[in-house]
DNA sequence: GCCAACGTTGGC
DNA sequence: GCCAACGTTGGC
């Protein structure tokens, strides 16, 4: 199974908002990037396992897990005018855009910082650490999920 | 708040 | 199909 990574600012929606859910889990809506929106419409299983990373905040990085636990499905905020995620050109018959439901795993009793991932050896490959990244899903590999997993 | 690095849009 | 203009992301 494939694992992922979901970026999120903290102070609109963190690891803290998605553990007070009830039944501690949330629909991951607002993805609106092609490159994202391919990942996870045709590629996210439910069942996979992702990082929650904190982005645009004090302390950038990786705070915690999720599952994904539902299989992709149209973004229905695209369709809603109130919604600041809504979109003029997606349709019931052509939603355009997807997303997952996502729930909380687990959180780590620290973060593992950015600066600390661009440091660490075996993960100099990661989209993540690279300059100029700005997708907010990103795959990550069976060997970069070990490693990072072996930090906390 | 700055700015680099993109992605998207739309005129031609 | 090119490309300039514009908007957004996100670290710093």
């Amino acid at each position: 199974m494939a694992h992922w990574l979901f970026k999120s600012e903290p102070d609109v929606f963190g690891i803290d908002h998605l553990k007070a859910m009830p039944g501690k889990k949330d629909h991951w809506d607002g993805v609106r990037n092609y490159q994202a929106r391919n990942m996870m419409r045709d590629q996210m299983v439910k069942g996979e396992t992702a990082f929650f990373y904190h982005s645009s905040c004090p302390e950038p990085g990786i705070v915690g897990t999720v599952t994904i636990c539902s299989a992709p499905y149209p973004d229905h905020t695209a369709l809603d005018p109130t919604s600041k995620y809504y979109d003029p050109k997606a349709t019931e018959d052509n939603p355009r855009w997807y997303m997952v439901d996502v729930r909380y795993k687990k959180k780590f009793n620290r973060v593992i910082t950015l600066q600390e991932l661009k440091e660490t050896k075996g993960l100099e490959e990661m989209p993540l650490v690279k300059k100029g990244n700005r997708l907010s899903i990103l795959p990550v590999s069976e060997k970069e999920w070990d490693i990072i997993n072996g930090l906390v």
